[in-house]
DNA sequence: TCAAACTTTCAAAAGTTTTTGAAAGTTTGT
DNA sequence: ACAAACTTTCAAAAACTTTTGAAAGTTTGA
């Protein structure tokens, strides 16, 4: 396979890997960019390399920034902003789970908390299965909440071998 | 709280964090309601519950069935069929997980395989820099993958008790 | 075989998200 | 103060996803 075509598909699957994770797919393609391009990139030639419009590439930029996975770059002398890309994939894994962390684990387990405190009849039947169910989750979603923070805090190498030394 | 209200935002709750996770909101919530009935419950009842209509009470009844988060019921002398959810909260995570990883992971994985074949040469920057992100992000999805499949075949308790282990 | 009870389908409508691009805003050098 | 170089905004348009509901299909018992 030729470079110019593996780029190509690598920008693609990065966009649909995306769009199925709720990030959009414009975001994750101008990410994908930016993680195989050895220099920093105007937002010229994003839009050029995308075919996609000024507003949309500033918009997003912006976002990968708000989500800490691109930074810009000033070049001395020139009026332009360059962006590049984070390349240490673990810093960007943990970067996302950090900020859906954020946005989407921590609200639920505030409902969750929240609802486990519904009064009711223990022998009512739709009592004990609501209760039942939200005390279930909220266990779960606590562990993984725990996990994600050891994660968060972890290096790499600690973090993959003190897994595989479990999971052998 | 009363019971009522808790239903009402346990079912919202669980369709907001569904529909941050590329599933849709009426299939999180159907998925609720059934989690939190003691009873199974017809389609009728649902789209009542819900406020939702045939088509698409009948639609999300499939897709959460071949997601393997709920099964049909029959009940001898009647020609209703009847939904009931998987009340285990590691087995639902499991199966969401499996779902995911057959459906977004495991075509990743085999994209970034072929990319890896791509050849070029070394001593360009353009496709270095492609070579080592490829390679990097192939790394981390094997390790996820692997660590998916450890999790799909555990049981709770030692999942979580082994997580704990190491991130004490 | 018929019709009642129930389920499935799907084209059109409604709703949601994303993208566009032109205009407004900002910064910098002269 | 001006204008060139660049960035940001946002309302409207396009694209995409979900929902509706009426009609078609299926199953069952008499």
């Amino acid at each position: 396979m030729e470079l110019a075509e593996g780029k190509q598909k690598f920008i693609e699957a990065w966009g649909k890997l995306g769009s199925e994770w709720g990030i959009n797919r414009t975001m994750a393609q101008v990410h994908a960019l930016l993680l195989i391009s050895p220099v920093a990139m105007t937002t010229e030639e994003i839009m050029e390399a995308l075919s996609i419009s000024r507003g949309n590439a500033n918009m997003t930029l912006r976002d990968l920034i708000g989500w800490g996975l691109i930074e810009k770059q000033h070049k001395a002398g020139e009026r332009k902003e360059y962006f590049y890309a984070e390349k240490d994939t673990w810093a960007i894994a943990r970067q996302v789970a950090q900020e859906r962390k954020k946005r989407e684990l921590d609200p639920v387990i505030k409902i969750l908390n929240e609802l486990t405190s519904v009064k009711g009849d223990e022998k009512d039947p739709e009592y004990k299965t609501f209760k039942t169910s939200v005390t279930n989750i909220n266990k779960l979603a606590k562990n993984v909440n725990k996990t994600l923070d050891t994660m968060l805090k972890a290096e790499e190498n600690w973090f993959w071998s003190s897994i595989f030394k479990i999971f052998k």
